[in-house]
DNA sequence: TTGAAAGCGATACCAG
DNA sequence: CTGGTATCGCTTTCAA
């Protein structure tokens, strides 16, 4: 039960030094001895301690996740990837919720700090960059969707928001939709710049002037988008197609355009972004850009871990900045647009 | 930096004890070594080292939670409050997916034990009662909805499950409903079969024969709820109103519905359980039981801290049952149902 | 190959 | 009230 390596160690009969050597693969022990360390581990029901062995290695084999909400069907997706490797790594997690908000953060980071993490998962942080700087000077840190272009030493991960915007707007043209809305994120955000800049160039590169309705600005809820696509609507020239910079924003648009009698997809087309399970459920069922959520846990632990890992053994290797692609998955909320010209088989 | 409480004694030019005790808020110290540690501690950005203090005081500030999935908004609401509340009392929080399996939940668990967290929060176990007792021995334990009806000196948090049903099936009785079918969770499930027991205690207080749709297992995702809703639906005699055990459930039911061409609410109400964010996105917006997840969390949390300490002081108090309440939300998903008799002002 | 012994960084006791 | 010191459980030299 509450047994020590010691109290192994006497009842194998053997050194605390030959317990250590078994538990920890070191191959120099004989069989004869293993089997005796083996037996009293198994008789005395041992278990290590993580303190001890944390105080003298500097290693707890544990990691820190910092997210903005886990409560948000986002967050927690990617928190799952998290999760799951790390466990199948034999780590554990400390999960941290930051409300986007610097002062929470740092308390975690320092918490962290203390409780020896060997590295930590910060997801959109909103300190400043020299802070982060400081911070990834004590530990390894993986940066995931900063924020803002930040290019200092940490591994960073980031979704192709360009790219998306680019499948929803390319999508919605095939089907013959010109007069395109988008409900935007906040504009303090990197990704919600791209994909601002990614919607303009696309009509520039369709030679398209741009549409009226043009872009409005949201909080990434459904209420926002709600009252975005209100706004959208009451102007004069309504656009056929909307595409929202999340699925909650979507989906608020859309009650939006019910309210006012009007159906989706028949007489306003609407794409959503990030593919949350939600996105299956609504009515209509959410055509969206996906975002690899849990892919992105994943691909996050294992950067971390390789970081921890040349840290470890001294060879520092050069930052990686990785790109995930988007996806587009197709459901029922657009359809081809007769507004703008005659029908066209499909 | 990375420096240790000697450090900071050296500089302060006192003791060790008396920076430990400084640190520790014990009252004995003279003001103006107060200050020296205090400068001291400033000047060398000293934090302390979580591990050291762990191994000598056996408690590390941790607790452990372990719920089937995060990323099921149900839990994720509900990890929230843990999280919060943790966080609030100086504590953190390892998070780990049992997957409603009792081989990964012993994992965690044993790796809890071995990181000497000081308690753990266990939604939902899956292992044998006799196994749960001999890890409470170890370390306190408190139990969410422990799916059996066991009693084993841990506290235990449950939701009113019995009156909940009684909610909803009293507010679709006001309706005029009758003939209300049901989608029952998994049988094994204790809060399943409360539910079930409180369904027909209900038709049985109102000395009403028991509806003919009745009852049909399924597995609390959204598919299953769709199978479940056609099962019903195929039978002769068709319900005017439909309860399920979860709100996602309760979405496949309306989808099932809607795809023979039928209305919710006017043509079949259906009234949901949970309260998840989707409720109220959905089309038609979702009436439902509310749980009361976040402060389910939070209580918890208060729960096992109480324990804690309690254990720490050494006398033991009585292990602790709490049932909490649940609430109906009105929504828009049942309406008055004229089928069965005139049309009643409502 | 194995065993003895020196820390890791805190706490807590006890003597002064 | 303060300072010295043993101790928590493990890892890691270093001799033997």
């Amino acid at each position: 039960m509450n047994c020590t390596m010691k109290d192994v160690a006497r009842v194998g009969g053997v050194s605390l030094g030959t317990v250590s050597n078994v538990l920890n693969g070191i191959p120099t022990v004989t069989e004869k001895n293993r089997q005796k360390v083996l037996a009293a581990i198994q008789q005395l029901n041992f278990s290590p301690n993580y303190a001890a062995r944390t105080l003298k290695t500097r290693r707890s084999r544990c990691i820190g996740l910092i997210i903005p909400d886990i409560n948000n069907p986002f967050y927690s997706e990617f928190a799952r990837g998290v999760e799951d490797s790390v466990q199948a790594m034999g780590y554990n997690l400390f999960l941290c919720n930051s409300d986007r908000n610097a002062a929470k953060e740092r308390e975690y980071m320092d918490a962290l700090l203390e409780r020896m993490v060997d590295g930590l998962i910060l997801f959109k942080t909103h300190m400043p960059v020299e802070e982060v700087v400081d911070f990834s000077s004590r530990f390894s840190i993986v940066l995931v969707d900063t924020g803002r272009d930040i290019n200092i030493g940490c591994d960073i991960i980031k979704v192709d928001d360009y790219l998306g915007v680019q499948q929803a707007l390319e999508y919605l043209w095939n089907f013959n939709h010109r007069r395109i809305a988008m409900i935007a994120g906040t504009k303090d955000s990197l990704s919600s710049l791209d994909r601002i800049r990614s919607y303009n160039d696309f009509f520039i590169s369709k030679k398209y002037s741009l549409p009226a309705p043009g872009i409005q600005h949201g909080h990434y809820d459904w209420h926002s988008g709600y009252d975005c696509a209100n706004i959208i609507l009451d102007r004069e020239n309504q656009p056929t197609a909307i595409i929202a910079a999340n699925d909650l924003m979507a989906i608020g648009a859309i009650k939006a355009i019910q309210e006012r009698g009007l159906s989706v997809p028949d007489d306003i087309s609407v794409i959503g972004y990030d593919d949350i399970d939600i996105a299956s459920l609504c009515t209509p069922t959410l055509t969206t850009i996906r975002q690899p959520k849990y892919k992105m846990g994943e691909h996050s632990v294992r950067c971390l871990l390789n970081r921890i890992e040349s840290r470890n053994s001294g060879q520092d290797i050069a930052p990686i900045i990785t790109t995930l692609k988007t996806e587009i998955i197709v459901r029922n909320s657009v359809s081809f647009c007769e507004t703008n010209t005659q029908r066209r088989s499909v």
